[in-house]
DNA sequence: GAACTACCTAGA
DNA sequence: CTAGGTAGTT
């Protein structure tokens, strides 16, 4: 138990935590986690309210890992159905979707637009160190002696106000500055900022959770109702936080992909994502995969990643190439989760997108914890 | 509708 | 010039 959460703490190892420590990039985790490591008994039983706190935890973990959902089956069942996906099976096991928080993914992804993975997790750290106030501090495991701040990420309200837009673009959010400030104040406006729930929750954000319920398509079309939000953003909320399994975000690594492993066309050099094209991949993908054909595209995408391009390859001579260890130190810096000895980490996705409204769907048709620092998740998944 | 183009910024 | 796109115009 302790180990988990060290290591879902580490996945949000920034000066802030965000209540699902996540945001856009990180999504996957490794395969150990399904089986919890047994804590030693303490010597002396645990008071009552430790006991409840950490089975609080265990729910929260289960839920946020999507731990129910048997993981090696749906290998086995990609592997027989693609060729390609066994190939990389063994190289890339464990890699699962990660349930996050639908507002906090919602605003990161915005911000995952023309974008790189550092500065997106740099960016979403500002948005929580300056809109949100301190939660806790503690040792900073990566700068021992230090110590690191943590924010929760900010309620919608927050983001709201007009001022917000210009100290975003100070911070760097160039023009997603007006993005993040409009979207935010269509929320707030729509569905009201109080009063807060019991978990310190906005009206906003619990609207934003309902959408778990709604089905894909519907879902779809409220997000791309945001400004911001074209149809790859919308799909990778969708697909990370609003339980769409099946939806499969086409950005540029997924269309490489696709192209390099599906033969989709896409010419060598850079081609425009233009809805048609996003459909097409989409749609080739879902075929290939099905029901969870959005958890099989985040394995791709990980094994798609440059740190990745050597791991889990036999690690003979030199490798110029980062080793796993290394590579997985960068991709926690990236905001990713990974596990020690056997792999993973992966992460979301960029496309084109459709008029506005339009919403027509030609496409699959588709802490520590001690202090606990998350706010919880409300609404379990039906 | 399909096809351009502008858009902030940090890093290679 | 690219990186996990989107909005606004022809």
């Amino acid at each position: 138990m302790w180990t988990v959460l060290s290591l879902v703490n580490i996945a949000g190892s920034f000066p802030q935590i965000t209540r699902s420590s996540g945001g856009p990039a990180t999504r996957i985790i490794c395969g150990r986690i399904p089986t919890l490591p047994q804590r030693p008994r303490d010597p002396q039983p645990a008071p009552p309210e430790a006991l409840l706190r950490e089975a609080e935890t265990l729910v929260w973990l289960e839920d946020y890992f999507q731990l129910d959902v048997d993981l090696e089956e749906l290998y086995k069942q990609w592997s027989s159905k693609d060729v390609v996906f066994a190939k990389f099976q063994d190289r890339f096991k464990g890699i699962r979707m990660l349930r996050q928080d639908p507002w906090e993914n919602l605003i990161s992804f915005i911000c995952s637009s023309n974008n790189n993975i550092s500065r997106i997790t740099k960016m979403v750290q500002n948005l929580c160190k300056h809109f949100s106030p301190p939660l806790l501090s503690l040792p900073d495991h990566c700068n021992p002696g230090e110590v690191c701040t943590y924010h929760p990420f900010p309620n919608p309200s927050a983001l709201a106000e007009s001022t917000v837009n210009a100290t975003l673009r100070s911070l760097g959010f160039g023009y997603r500055a007006d993005y993040i400030q409009r979207t935010a104040k269509m929320l707030v406006d729509t569905h009201g900022l109080s009063p807060l729930s019991p978990e310190n929750r906005e009206p906003s954000e619990v609207w934003l959770d309902t959408l778990r319920q709604v089905d894909t398509v519907a879902a779809r079309e409220e997000l791309l109702k945001f400004v911001g939000v074209g149809r790859k953003v919308a799909d990778c909320v969708l697909l990370m936080s609003m339980d769409k399994k099946e939806v499969v975000p086409v950005d540029t690594h997924v269309h490489q992909i696709a192209v390099k492993h599906y033969g989709l066309k896409g010419s060598s050099g850079k081609t425009a994502m233009t809805p048609k094209l996003y459909d097409d991949v989409n749609a080739k993908l879902y075929s290939l995969w099905g029901d969870y054909a959005g958890w099989a595209h985040s394995v791709l995408f990980t094994a798609d990643l440059k740190i990745f391009s050597n791991y889990g390859l036999a690690e003979t001579a030199p490798t110029p190439s980062p080793s796993p260890t290394k590579a997985m130190a960068k991709l926690t810096l990236d905001g990713q989760v990974v596990d020690s000895p056997s792999p993973l980490g992966a992460t979301p996705s960029p496309s084109p997108s459709p008029r506005k409204r339009k919403a027509k769907d030609s496409t699959l048709n588709s802490t520590q914890s001690p202090p606990r620092v998350t706010r919880r998740r409300t609404n379990p998944r039906p």
